[in-house]
DNA sequence: TTGTGTGAATCCCTTCACAGCG
DNA sequence: CGCTGTGAAGGGATTCACACAA
């Protein structure tokens, strides 16, 4: 089994499933099955191609090209995702952000302007808006989602603890900060009454 | 079928596994085969004690008491968390910061200071902290994750983007953001070269 | 010989269906 | 009667095991 260093480095031009699977905490048999489902793209006797599986894979996760992101409100979380280096150096570029506080409309985040959230529509529209990242608060959240379906956006990244109603061709994904601390307070529960 | 004013009401004191299921988005009999995990507390012809329910529920899931958390990482995360109004609300006390940044070391978040990380076992062990919200940058993060271990918490919220090595008796809860917006990308790829 | 791709066996979770209790 | 609790059936996913390609 070879170490990280070794794959990204130019010597190694292959991994085994076993390699993969280890890097994935599951298993080898596991791996195979996942893989053959999308075609097979592996050498007997030798294992995957990193290369191509890389470039297999990001076309298959669809991140394999720039998607155009609306941020759709403007307040901490909005923030820290904007800020947050990963998002763009992953394809995420944010074209457009809305908010509806009167303080925040006309001002900019880094050259980007905040736009009231009047003209959405024609807004993602116009843009070409693919995703829309809605971090609102729940009572609003409905409705946002509403108008940004109407202007044709393709899915989105859900911060609000409600369940969006959608339409059964817009994938919506939830971001449930109460219910993962949850879980977590579930599982150390579970876990038995203390070690 | 009642709706929510309704089952919140002072009139309903019962609910059946089929309305439960509407609103989880799931089957009666799902909802019979979950809840029968943990016992039999309904009543056949009426359905769920709503007091009863909400209050073995809480019990289960452990939110029937309030947990002491500590935040590291006082960045932009770190900051939205901390803001966020549902987490107090819904039994999560943060009674300890910590960030490495000299800027922000003696400064207070609402009468919380900011600490370094130096004494960070002495700190969270005399505060009896439970659970740790892990908001610092992956470089850090198994440091961090490790030293919280060592001063005997029992579960961390992660939000770097790395797979922390802990104790199996250490429940790990990953947030990982760039990961969702991927599987977003995914299900819209999927979907078919649009509609 | 090594390690993939894949039918077959297995496991686990969901759904069915109904006995039985209130 | 109405609705739970639960064995039994069903289905999808994981694991096994091996033929076969490099």
């Amino acid at each position: 089994m070879r170490s990280l260093e070794d794959l990204e480095g130019s010597g190694a031009e292959t991994v085994s499933s076993e390699e993969l699977a280890i890097r994935g905490q599951t298993t080898a048999a596991q791996v195979r099955k996942d893989l053959s489902h999308f075609g097979s793209f592996g050498k007997r006797g030798l294992g995957y191609n990193v290369d191509e599986l890389r470039h297999r894979l990001r076309h298959i996760l669809g991140v394999d090209r720039v998607w155009k992101v609306a941020l759709i409100g403007a307040g901490r979380i909005g923030s820290a995702l904007f800020e947050y280096p990963a998002f763009e150096s992953r394809g995420y570029e944010c074209v457009a952000i809305i908010d509806s506080d009167p303080e925040k409309i006309g001002s900019r985040w880094s050259s980007l302007e905040i736009h009231a959230p009047d003209d959405l529509e024609s807004l993602l529209g116009s843009l070409g808006v693919e995703l829309v990242i809605l971090a609102v608060p729940a009572r609003v959240a409905q409705e946002m989602a509403d108008r940004a379906v109407n202007a044709g956006i393709q899915g989105i990244l859900n911060f609000a603890p409600i369940r969006l109603k959608v339409p059964v061709h817009v994938p919506v994904e939830d971001v449930n900060l109460v219910m993962q601390l949850e879980a977590l307070s579930f599982a150390v529960t579970q876990r038995g009454p203390d070690l």
